[in-house]
DNA sequence: GTTCTAGAAC
DNA sequence: GTTCTAGAAC
């Protein structure tokens, strides 16, 4: 415990620039740290706000926590940091500031992962320079150190022939962790024979292992929750079901959301309706189930995916108002109202608005009566006849 | 997305 | 007192 407590104590963190553009900007242990548009990390791009990104780091779980503040998006490896939520970064993963640019990974310094990256010269006999933090909104207040130091000749140069991130693999410690199939960059490749559509290499770790809205695509790959797959789509059981069936019909390829669908995706999401409703019926050959095949107009999870849900609502899962809502109320888009929209207009509009409606009044979806909270619904439509 | 929990509602 | 919800944390 003594010699734990001593490692955090002695350790530094610091958030380094793979081109070595700016000094390592010092990451102090869980004070979060403003980085963005500015002078420091010498970020000019208009589209990088000048608080673009909060970094708290966590000595004792040697991770950094990013926080995503401006409007445009960044990204630790390929994926998205969706806006107010925090991804772990660790030091095996590259940081891009906004959309896909100036990438910077985070050294742990004073831990075990020191003699991977080797601790640079911190005083050098230069001053400071001043860095915004969370209690520091003004200028003229609160200020941290940044560290001098620069990167290695070696590092230097594999990094201007944009090397850098292919030389850490070859370290120790992330040797170890290519050596582990679960997760290989190849993880996400289509199983279904001739498939040529797989989910994108930079992605692989973060998907698996990464940020919650990432979670479907590790079921997808799942063998106990696929129950079709063909060389364009994968069906899964929803891992918590909100009624007696509840699958999910999701796109091999790639595609984070209804907003990235393209005018040559129409056929696509023809096929997934089709199928979903062929799996349907071949379901209701067992037992009679009434459905409806749509998408939440705002989805938490990333990549693309389509509701296929049993009208019984019949489930321990099914828990808050949120839950109900975005099942019965018009925040439930019908998947054939997706293959219009999109044939006719070329795009998936915004319905950003309509999380409105999950703010709406509980109702028994099939006799409209309204009901006092979430126990009250559930008993009602147990019993509803209409 | 879920879990946890403080505080509102009963 | 218990039940339920909504927001924070993950």
């Amino acid at each position: 415990m003594l010699r734990w407590y001593k490692m955090v104590e002695n350790m530094k963190c610091y958030l380094r620039c793979v081109r070595s553009s700016h000094d390592d900007v010092f990451l102090p242990d869980k004070v979060p740290v403003f980085i963005g548009r500015t002078k420091e990390l010498q970020i000019t791009d208009r589209t990088c706000s000048r608080n673009q990104l909060q970094l708290t780091a966590n000595y004792s779980k040697r991770y950094v926590l990013v926080k995503r503040l401006g409007a445009n998006l960044s990204h630790i490896d390929g994926m998205d940091i969706p806006r107010k939520q925090s991804c772990q970064l660790k030091s095996n993963q590259t940081l891009y500031v906004v959309e896909m640019k100036f990438p910077h990974d985070i050294v742990f310094i004073g831990s075990d992962n020191e003699r991977d990256v080797k601790p640079k010269s911190e005083t050098a006999g230069n001053e400071p320079e001043k860095l915004r933090t969370f209690d520091d909104t003004n200028e003229s207040s609160k200020c941290l150190s940044i560290n001098q130091s620069k990167r290695t000749l070696l590092q230097r140069k594999l990094s201007e022939k944009g090397e850098c991130k292919k030389s850490r693999l070859e370290t120790k410690e992330d040797k170890s962790n290519n050596d582990d199939a679960s997760d290989s960059p190849y993880a996400f490749d289509s199983p279904a024979t001739g498939s040529n559509v797989s989910l994108s290499m930079s992605s692989s770790r973060f998907a698996m292992k990464g940020h919650w809205s990432q979670g479907l695509k590790a079921s997808m790959t799942d063998p106990k929750s696929i129950i079709f797959q063909d060389n364009l789509i994968v069906v899964i059981k929803d891992k918590y079901p909100k009624a007696r069936i509840h699958w999910l019909v999701l796109p091999l390829e790639e595609i984070a959301h209804a907003g990235q669908l393209k005018p040559n995706h129409v056929d696509l999401l023809k096929h997934m309706l089709k199928v979903a409703k062929s799996l349907a019926k071949d379901s209701n050959k067992k037992k009679k189930y009434t459905f409806r095949y749509g998408y939440h107009a705002v989805a938490s999870m990333s990549q693309l995916h389509m509701h296929v849900i049993s009208q019984d609502f019949s489930s321990s899962s099914l828990k808050t108002k949120k839950h109900w809502n975005s099942f019965t109320t018009d925040y439930f888009v019908d998947a054939e109202t997706y293959v219009i929209e999109l044939r006719n207009n070329g795009k998936i509009e915004d319905r950003k608005a309509f999380t409105k409606f999950l703010k709406e009044p509980l109702r028994c979806h099939k006799c409209n009566a309204s009901q006092k909270n979430m126990p009250t619904l559930k008993t009602h439509i147990e019993k509803c006849e209409t």
